[in-house]
DNA sequence: GCCAACGTTGGC
DNA sequence: GCCAACGTTGGC
């Protein structure tokens, strides 16, 4: 199992809209960078756990916590050209774009960019990383436990 | 709105 | 295969 972090613009999909979706489970459509999609392609794997991180707004950050719903298949919007994401260059017998779905596991108070960065033992995480751009980035297990246990567990702060 | 960083495109 | 130009991401 691995876990992973994704960013959505809360104007399009917020952790909200995610818990008001059907099923609570929303396909993860628009990805349009290889090195993401490899990832939902050949690395993700239903029940991986998911950061949900909010992006392109006034508050970016981790916003609360999903779960891969399905393998990756052919993104529909690739092939519908009233989408932003219409790819003229992607054939219906080879498609260019997959996406998986991602089901909503909870809502967590919002940890700001700003906290993460100052948290030493994040000093690694992927999506931390200068420059990065990418949508989906692999969370390592310790980074994982450490927000998961520390930074959103208010118990663990009383002891 | 600015701009740094990075991915993609396309001419050669 | 190189690399300049261009487009996009995303924080500020």
């Amino acid at each position: 199992m691995r876990y992973w972090l994704m960013k959505s613009e809360p104007d399009d999909c917020s952790i909200d809209d995610l818990a008001a979706m059907p099923a609570q489970t929303v396909p993860w459509y628009g990805v349009r960078n290889y090195q993401a999609r490899n990832f939902m392609m050949h690395q993700m794997a239903v029940g991986d756990p998911v950061l949900f991180y909010h992006s392109s707004c006034p508050e970016p950050g981790i916003a609360g916590i999903a779960e891969v719903a399905s393998p990756a298949y052919p993104d529909a919007t690739q092939f519908d050209p009233t989408s932003r994401f219409f790819d003229p260059k992607s054939r219906a017998e080879q498609p260019r774009w997959f996406n998986v779905d991602v089901r909503f596991r909870r809502k967590t108070r919002l940890i700001g960019l700003a906290e993460l960065r100052q948290r030493p033992e994040l000093a690694n995480m992927r999506v931390l990383a200068r420059g990065n751009r990418l949508s989906i980035t692999p969370v390592d297990p310790d980074e994982w436990r450490f927000i998961t246990e520390q930074l959103l567990d208010a118990k663990a702060h009383e002891r």
